[in-house]
DNA sequence: AGGACGATTAACT
DNA sequence: GTTAATCGTCCTC
């Protein structure tokens, strides 16, 4: 049984450091994967000048707006798709982005997605990452994560704050760089490496 | 219609 | 530490 969708509207915020430890399971392309959350951060709609959501609701952001319990998948960079979970109740934007995890089922499959990957710290270190070892991708997105015939779930989630959250600013953001919304377990190897919010892209001045 | 930019990653030096 | 890859989305003519 999935996890009930109550107990995911809620605000961001609030919601992401009690899905650290949470298990999401994918079963799309007839394999099996399962993933342990060590890493995420929350994205508050209106509130967060740094949510896709923040400029209103637009056919991207159409799932974050909706109720809670579904999957807002995202094209990154031309290449990279990265997954978040909706949360807070029907018609307010929040969400929050899967950043990383442990495979803890379906390693085999996990690494035929994910060539690049040499250990198994690799798989899910990372957003793209994590998204490409479950098999997500634009197909996924408004996926219902609470649903028991859906081919992602939300498979179980501890009742209480797991011990060792740490907490602290978001990963590759300009906009409200300060707010620390991102959560992580400590010591998990599968943590992505620390960036402080900001450009990390080159300036395009032009020449004259 | 055009352009800037991104909730990133992998492969370099 | 640096940089290319690559394209959908959204904002500005």
């Amino acid at each position: 049984m999935p996890v009930s969708r109550d107990r995911l509207g809620r605000p961001a915020v609030q919601l992401a450091p009690r899905l650290l430890g949470a298990v999401l399971v994918s079963t799309l392309g007839q394999a099996t994967v399962a993933l342990r959350l060590t890493e995420v951060e929350a994205y508050q709609g209106l509130d967060d000048p740094a949510s896709h959501a923040y400029r209103g609701r637009t056919l991207r952001t159409a799932v974050m707006f909706g109720p809670p319990g579904h999957l807002y998948c995202y094209f990154s960079y031309g290449m990279h798709w990265c997954a978040n979970i909706v949360c807070d109740v029907d018609g307010r934007a929040s969400a929050v982005l899967l950043r990383a995890g442990e495979v803890i089922d379906g390693i085999e499959t996990a690494f035929s997605r994910r060539p690049a990957a040499r250990s198994e710290r690799d798989l899910a270190r990372g957003p793209a990452r994590l998204a490409g070892c479950l098999g997500l991708n634009g197909t996924a997105n408004g996926s219902d994560l609470c649903a028991a015939t859906s081919a992602v779930q939300l498979q179980s989630m501890p009742s209480r704050r797991a011990r060792g959250v740490q907490q602290g600013p978001r990963v590759g953001i300009s906009a409200a760089a300060e707010r620390p919304w991102r959560f992580w377990l400590s010591g998990e190897p599968s943590v992505s490496v620390f960036k402080a919010g900001g450009r990390t892209r080159q300036r395009t001045d032009r020449q004259t």
